[in-house]
DNA sequence: GCTGAACCCTGTAGTTACTACAGAGTCAAG
DNA sequence: CTTGACTCTGTAGTAACTACAGGGTTCAGC
């Protein structure tokens, strides 16, 4: 199958297909007298594996991972258990920082409600001290 | 105040600070005889502003027009209401993405259990055919 | 046999919001 | 006058694509 079908089978680009292909997470795959690639079904499944592993958020490294730990015979379980803990306690990190924002952000809208203030509650928001100045980024010490 | 110190003070690195100078949505600080770049309370609130719009999770598009309204002196409070608004709603999405996510990892590590199968659930989850697949990504259509 | 549309190829550059150097200059203390 | 901390410019790297430019291939229809 050529990489057009590929992609409609799997739900990504064509683009995506090749980009994969480059960084060495699917194999460079079969070609047809003219050049074009010519996916077998063993490619499209390694393809939707990588698909179904970016809707569950999984990076590409951790995706390539996965992959090796697949095809190894003696799988270890345990391993491929304690990446997707990992990678759930990250989700749930960012769901609580985005709930954070959001939180904050709702109460900012509610209090301005579109209305024609003499000065805008969001930007006043945004040009008041924060709560929690000099923490969020930990940058580097200062020493003088 | 030197840049170092402007950077303890904001909660944000020095090569951020000059990132944002580069492209613009912070204006070229004043200069010290030695060519360092010397902040002023003015400027240090910019940062400010701009690192607490990060904080809401912003952009930085979004944060150079939302230091355009602000500047703006017959402000027209709709605009930025619609900003935040629309963030929020992008922010509500992301979050919902996110737990969809958490839910399936939830429910795969919990029936995988780090125990030893012969073959692992939460990689079966990965190999198994998408429920929805080919909707993801809305990829072009394939005419053929 | 020829044309045109639809598809495919490689390679490169752009995106976001930083981060990380290299190689040099400045400044204050000892 | 040296040393260490700080700063400067400029460039390149990161993740995961996306978007071309400039060509080649395939095939249905005439």
């Amino acid at each position: 199958m050529k990489i057009g079908e590929a992609a409609a089978a799997s739900g990504c680009h064509i683009e995506t297909i090749r980009y994969y292909e480059r960084i060495g997470l699917l194999p460079r795959p079969a070609r047809t007298g003219g050049g074009y690639r010519d996916y077998h079904e063993d490619d499209l499944r390694r393809l939707r594996f990588t698909t179904r592993g970016r809707e569950l958020g999984f990076s590409l490294d951790e995706i390539r991972s996965l992959l090796q730990l697949s095809d190894d015979p003696k799988l270890s379980c345990a391993e491929v258990d304690h990446m997707a803990r990992h990678h759930l306690a990250e989700i749930q990190q960012r769901i609580s920082e985005l709930r954070r924002m959001a939180d904050e952000l709702q109460r900012t809208v509610a209090a301005c409600g579109g209305g024609e203030r003499a000065r805008c509650v969001i930007l006043n928001t945004l040009w008041r001290e924060r709560p929690n100045a000099g923490k969020a980024n930990s940058p580097r010490a200062m020493v003088p």
